[in-house]
DNA sequence: CAAATTATTGACCATTTGGTCAGGATCAGG
DNA sequence: CCTGATCCTGACCAAATGGTCAATAATTTG
């Protein structure tokens, strides 16, 4: 009964990383229509019918790629617990997803690509996966609400305001640093910013 | 001298119109490798070669959209002016914004797909023109926080954090409903979120 | 070390795709 | 209503691309 431990000779377990790797650099790049196998298979070292033995298909590749990037994408919003300060609770998510967004800009544009396309090969997962995970996470955040612990916010969209400002940064990265120039550091600057930005929006203020 | 308006016949105007039309959609949803000339000139109602009459490559089309967008696209930015309240401008900027995330989706997504995707075609605007733009409205805001009429924040990113938040609904849109589920207005929230978000990091605090 | 399994490849194929072209249809202007 | 210019198309082409396969090389295993 239990075949994929015994199935993955080391060969294997190899050509296929190094096929995933070089597959998310490409499609990255490229998306998955701007990509072909045999940009693939040189970046990986391996010929195109090599890489066909490891993968069914193209499709198969991205979405052995997207399956396994998941949870790695939505682990930090896992962490967000109801333990701690609320305020830094946050705080910690965002600067979290920006260091995401500097050390897995990949990652971060292959999900853009697919979602920016329709995300017809990811529906499922976001409006089943995903959508219970922020419906979860959005509760706890509305709890705090409710016990004056932070300012007034809707919840779903203080939690896509965070990926929106930080996957920006590796999304978008090429145009932000045309922007800035070549002497700034974007993401040092935006981790700056965001504290700034999310410490106003979330301090609850006592107007009289 | 004059060959531009001489040269545009009736029917040659109408037809590059429907063509440009056509692949705005055909692009913003599949990006440019994602679509075929077949498809732009089935939703145009021509046929291929006559699409090809019109532009000289798909290439020619690609290049003729991203023009003639630009303008339409960095418009609201332009209209940030030194007159009148700055929080205010600021706030009708992001509001700005977001109508044409509404409005536009197709518009956003295109140029969303193009700078993802290493941005080649556009990167002599981004760090051209755009640049300079950026460069004089961060200075305009450098002036009002010098003058403590809003609350320090990085100009860049401010503007950054706009394109951001406001591109977010178009760009990832379906993720958005997927999220939301079917009884939300993403666009009618996000205004007031974003409304809430900028009043609250740009009030300047006088904290004691 | 021999058999069996696994890995790799060159050659090949069908389809798609960007683009061309010669000729026919249509239209504007005299 | 004729003529030249513009508009349009079917047929076609070369290159690229996803994918197959038979044959060979390398590796594991008994």
């Amino acid at each position: 009964m239990q075949e994929q431990p015994r199935r993955q000779s080391r060969i294997q377990k190899r050509n296929r990383e190094v096929i995933l790797t070089a597959a998310l650099r490409e499609f990255s790049a490229g998306g998955f229509a701007g990509t072909t196998i045999d940009q693939i298979a040189e970046a990986a070292g391996l010929s195109k019918p090599n890489v066909l033995y490891y993968f069914q298909s193209k499709e198969a590749i991205h979405s052995a790629l997207l399956r396994g990037l998941l949870d790695l994408w939505l682990g930090p919003l896992r962490d967000l617990q109801a333990e701690g300060d609320p305020r830094e609770q946050i705080l910690a998510y965002a600067r979290r997803k920006l260091e995401m967004s500097r050390d897995y800009p990949q990652e971060s544009r292959l999900f853009a690509n697919e979602v920016l396309q329709g995300a017809d090969r990811l529906q499922p997962i976001l409006g089943g996966e995903l959508r219970e995970l922020v419906e979860e996470k959005s509760a706890l955040i509305a709890g705090w609400i409710a016990e004056g612990r932070i300012a007034e916010v809707d919840p779903h969209h203080l939690l896509f305001s965070i990926w929106a400002l930080t996957q920006h940064y590796a999304d978008f990265e090429v145009q932000v640093r045309a922007v800035l120039g070549p002497d700034h550091d974007p993401f040092a600057e935006a981790q700056i910013f965001l504290d700034q930005l999310y410490l106003r929006l979330l301090t609850p203020q006592p107007r009289e």
